[in-house]
DNA sequence: CCTGGAACCTGGTAGC
DNA sequence: TGCTACCAGGTTCCAG
């Protein structure tokens, strides 16, 4: 996005005007006619263009969305194309979202500074920030299991159920484990896992959910994983099963036998 | 303050 | 074959 995006300017723009995770505004996308792209940020999962009115323009794929150009094999319109914006140069960009999970919104700058999905989000998991005193003190006194911690984007972004699975697993820490009874050395090792699942995953191409692609290629996380989606099969340390508990509505995989 | 569950949405799949 | 029920994901909101 930076490569192709930046420097560019909306000359036509266009939206079905179907709900995604929020209303999609017609006249908010209508507006972006005329507006130059200035730069492309990324804040946790949320990504960050800021246009020459002062506004931004915040996208968030969802679990399905995908924002690709309208060339080579993404070349034809889908039943899923939600916003198409017309350049000054190259081929249009399109915001593409078959289950509409995603966020389409253009802000003002006090829009931006006060919006709920930009305020109180914890810290970038590849960050110094992220460390294992950090992850330590951010747990004293909580009884939550630490997958569901995990998860919490006020503590820290970026933990998606498949890799928070995936890290404890690597960290041999049990899912379920109360998140403020875990020492101070087993949060180090566990940060380290979560930093090295999401790095060698952005390596991969990151994880196309189970045999849902979107257009383009594919992830080729998936390939990786460790336990996440083996359910009944051999754990690879020890080959006893893998189980599959659901922890707070979302499905979570381990091995008794190596997480305590 | 803390926590877990519901809600949002639709394509794929398991089960009848 | 065709229907229905359920599930997946990230995030916020709400109730206990």
């Amino acid at each position: 996005m930076a490569a192709h995006l930046v420097g560019r300017r909306v000359t036509d723009a266009w939206t079905d005007g179907l709900r995604l995770r929020e209303p999609l505004s017609r006249t908010a996308v209508r507006s972006l006619v005329g507006e130059r792209i200035e730069a492309a940020r990324r804040r946790a999962k949320f990504l960050l263009f800021p246009l020459t009115s002062g506004r931004t323009l915040l996208v968030h794929l969802g679990m399905t969305g995908n924002l690709v150009f309208r060339t080579g094999q993404n070349a034809e319109p889908t039943a899923h194309d939600h916003v198409l914006l017309d350049l000054d140069q190259g081929p249009p960009l399109v915001y593409t979202d078959p289950r509409r999970f995603g966020l389409f919104k253009v802000l003002t700058a006090t829009g931006l500074a006060r919006s709920k999905w930009l305020r109180n989000l914890g810290v970038e998991p590849l960050s110094d920030d992220f460390d294992g005193n950090f992850l330590h003190t951010a747990c004293e006194g909580r009884s939550r299991p630490i997958k569901n911690l995990l998860l919490d984007g006020h503590i820290v972004v970026g933990v998606g159920n498949i890799y928070a699975s995936e890290a404890l697993f690597g960290a041999r820490i049990r899912p379920t484990t109360p998140a403020g009874r875990i020492s101070r050395p087993r949060m180090v090792r566990l940060v380290a896992e979560i930093k090295a699942v999401l790095q060698r995953s952005i390596d991969h191409g990151g994880t196309t959910i189970n045999d849902y692609l979107g257009s383009g290629e594919g992830g080729y996380f998936q390939q990786e994983l460790t336990v996440y989606g083996r359910a009944g099969e051999g754990c690879l340390v020890c080959d006893k099963p893998i189980t599959n508990k659901v922890l707070s509505g979302r499905s979570t995989f381990y091995c008794t036998t190596c997480q305590h």
